[in-house]
Order: C-alpha cells, then sequence, then structure tokens
DNA sequence: ACAACGATACCCT
DNA sequence: GGGTATCGTTGTT
C-alpha cells in the first residue's frame, strides 16, 4: 500500500470549499468491527455552508439531527435520505455548522468486501459511485455519526505521498431544490466513480461539441 | 403512533 | 433523462 498520512485537525479547520477542493485524490479509510480494512480515493466532493446557504442542513440553527455538523471540525457528520446514509465532514470550527460531503470514491482497498455489501460484481461505477452507495459499500450508518476522524480507528481520511495529477472540475451541487446555482460541487474530471451528468467533465463537452457542428 | 420528508438509486424508455 | 420505490428519521398528534 502507498504511505498514507491521517489528516490532522487544522486540515479541516479551513472552509468547506477548501476542505472540498483538497479531499479530492484523498484516501477515505473505514476499518469495520471484524477488522476488515475497506477504502478508497476521493474523486467528488460538495460543499455547504454555514451562512447563506438554504440547501444546507445547517441553515435552520442546530438540531439533535444536525450536531455533528456543528462539532469539531473533522467530525463524521452522517445522515439518512431515502431509507439510505450519505456522509460529510464538519469543517471551520466547532459551533458554526459547515461541512463537506463525500459523493464518490474510487474503490481501492477491501473491494471483495464492498462489493459484496454493495450486491454488485466487480468494480463497476454502481460500487461507490454516488454518496449512499459509498456508505453501503463501507458499512457507514447512523452508528458512525459523530466519530473524529483524527481519533477514530473505525473511520478516518488519509493523505498520500505523491499524488496523481488530475484536472479539477466544479459545478453546481446534485440534487439540491435551493441554492441551485453556487459551484460548490468539486470532482475529479473525467474520473469514472464521479456520479451525476458525464457531461459536467469537460471531455464530453469536448466531444459534445464537436458533435454539434 | 403516525404521517411526511428526502444533499438517492434504480429501472425503464 | 425521467419516474418512482423505499424506509430511516424526524416532527407532529
Amino acid at each position: 500500500m502507498q504511505t498514507l498520512q491521517r489528516n490532522d485537525r487544522p486540515f479541516y479547520a479551513q472552509r468547506p470549499q477548501t476542505v472540498a477542493r483538497q479531499l479530492l485524490g484523498m484516501a477515505l479509510l473505514r476499518r469495520d468491527e471484524h477488522g476488515q480494512l475497506c477504502g478508497g480515493w476521493i474523486v467528488e466532493t460538495e460543499a455547504y455552508l454555514a451562512h447563506g446557504d438554504s440547501a444546507s442542513h445547517s441553515h435552520r440553527g442546530q438540531s439533535p439531527r444536525n450536531a455533528s455538523m456543528f462539532a469539531t471540525p473533522g467530525t463524521l457528520y452522517v445522515y439518512s435520505i431515502h431509507a439510505k446514509f450519505c456522509m460529510n465532514v464538519s469543517t471551520e470550527a466547532a459551533d458554526i455548522g459547515s461541512a463537506v460531503l463525500i459523493r464518490a470514491i474510487e474503490p481501492a482497498w477491501g473491494i471483495e468486501t464492498m462489493s459484496h455489501r454493495r450486491g454488485v460484481a466487480g468494480t463497476e461505477r454502481r460500487l461507490t459511485g454516488g454518496p449512499a452507495m459509498l456508505c453501503q459499500a463501507l458499512d457507514v450508518t447512523k452508528q458512525q455519526d459523530g466519530q473524529d476522524l483524527i481519533a477514530s480507528d473505525t473511520v478516518w481520511i488519509a493523505t498520500v505521498a505523491n499524488p496523481p495529477s488530475f484536472r479539477l472540475q466544479r459545478t453546481p451541487r446534485i440534487g439540491v431544490t435551493s441554492a441551485t446555482t453556487a459551484r460548490l460541487r468539486y470532482f475529479i474530471d473525467g474520473n469514472p466513480f464521479v456520479s451525476g451528468r458525464r457531461g459536467d467533465h469537460s471531455q464530453t463537452a469536448f466531444r459534445r461539441l464537436h458533435e454539434d457542428l
């Protein structure tokens, strides 16, 4: 395995836009109760802001549900939607209420285990190409809500020593019904595990431009 | 208890 | 690309 170094607190103590961008290419790792290690490379994220962001769960203030969003930066915030789960990391500082949603990873470790949990054959897009898919693949549920990514031995994020270069792409967020114009979605251009419209990738846009001629 | 919601995923065209 | 199944969670009686 590559040389990985777990992210420290100051990394998460930045504005969510910065954390969302810098998380791309980092390793998301999870060790379950059987000691089984799973994870992959983060390829798509979204920032949710503390102020002026009507799409953020923190928009109407703190509640028992979103408490982890207001916890120490680097705290895991897991919420449920459509009978599934999505995972975020709190950012900036405690009591602020900003976070980054991890929308997709490229599977790298424990692929057999993740495939089994997802009920898919192998390393295909449906394995971890969406926020609820990756949570199911990693067995991240409400049980992991509140975990501290700096100290937890069950879920954490790490930086690789020599990350490959990639092209960053930025678009509006997926699935939100308000604040739909802000470009707060970040992803690795061209990566097959990125969710949403394929046309958001510059290669596809380039190809389409030529087809239209 | 119960009803309504939803930062989804899947299946179908 | 669009319709909808699905159910954990939350807020309301």
